[in-house]
DNA sequence: GTATTATTGCAACATAGTCGCATTAGTTGG
DNA sequence: CCAACTAATGCGACTATGTTGCAATAATAC
């Protein structure tokens, strides 16, 4: 596992999510990268920088699926429980600082934890 | 705005989701209702019925969207900051009581919080 | 019972994402 | 540097979830 070649497409899909204040979805990338850049490639690499740790995804609005880079992740214990923000105005999504408490609940084990907060942002509200 | 005609449709919805002790999605009610209920008119009757106040909706894993019935939901302010649990092994979606306390943020006026628990169920932990 | 129109069924479409397979191109060893 | 190996890519076809236009059907009001 993990990602092997130094390739052009995954060099630029990695420097489109360091540039990017947001979080972004395939089809966010596909309109980021050069129009060469095959739609099944970017949902590959998404696939294997998810499976390494490199970024780590969740459902926005609109079913689509979000990916940003992992920051406070380490190797060994990933913590995906901070919450994400989406603007129903503009639909952009960003990583939140905030930890999510996970309530203990007696019948489940729960394992993750997924928070869409929705709303304004600050650009939108104006 | 508002249900209008009882037809045998909308019984047929309103009684699968009454019956259920889990959310469903379009998916789920398909396989629950007579095989000559049209697809379209599923979704119509799930948009209607969330549209009304009946259901509310959210998104579960694999883009999946699950709706259950308003229960604590008032016809004027409708409360839907509630967790739903997934299971990860059956899939099944839960709502909880657990209400969310959503953060106040500064940069952002946040209208909605969706929280999906994810782990297993039960059932699928034996 | 008839008129009105909400609801339905159908088929075609839209969008997000996946997959098999042949080709291309990093990487490694010599 | 070159050849061999194989990961990565491009392509096209496919799946799944959901939407839409339109004509036919059926619930409701009179």
């Amino acid at each position: 596992m993990g990602v092997h070649r130094k390739t052009r497409n995954l060099e630029l899909v990695l420097d489109a999510f360091r540039n990017a204040q947001e979080a972004l979805s395939a089809q966010l990338l596909m309109e980021r990268l050069p129009a060469d850049v095959n739609r099944s490639t970017i949902y590959r690499l998404l696939d294997r920088l998810e499976d390494d740790g490199v970024v780590h995804s969740f459902l926005a609005s609109e079913n689509v699926k979000f990916y940003a880079l992992c920051k406070e992740c380490t190797q060994s214990g990933h913590v995906h429980s901070h919450a994400h923000f989406q603007c129903t105005s503009c639909s952009q999504v960003v990583c939140l600082e905030q930890q999510v408490t996970v309530p203990t609940l007696n019948r489940y084990r729960v394992d993750e934890a997924q928070v869409l907060l929705k709303g304004q942002c600050a650009t939108c509200m104006r």
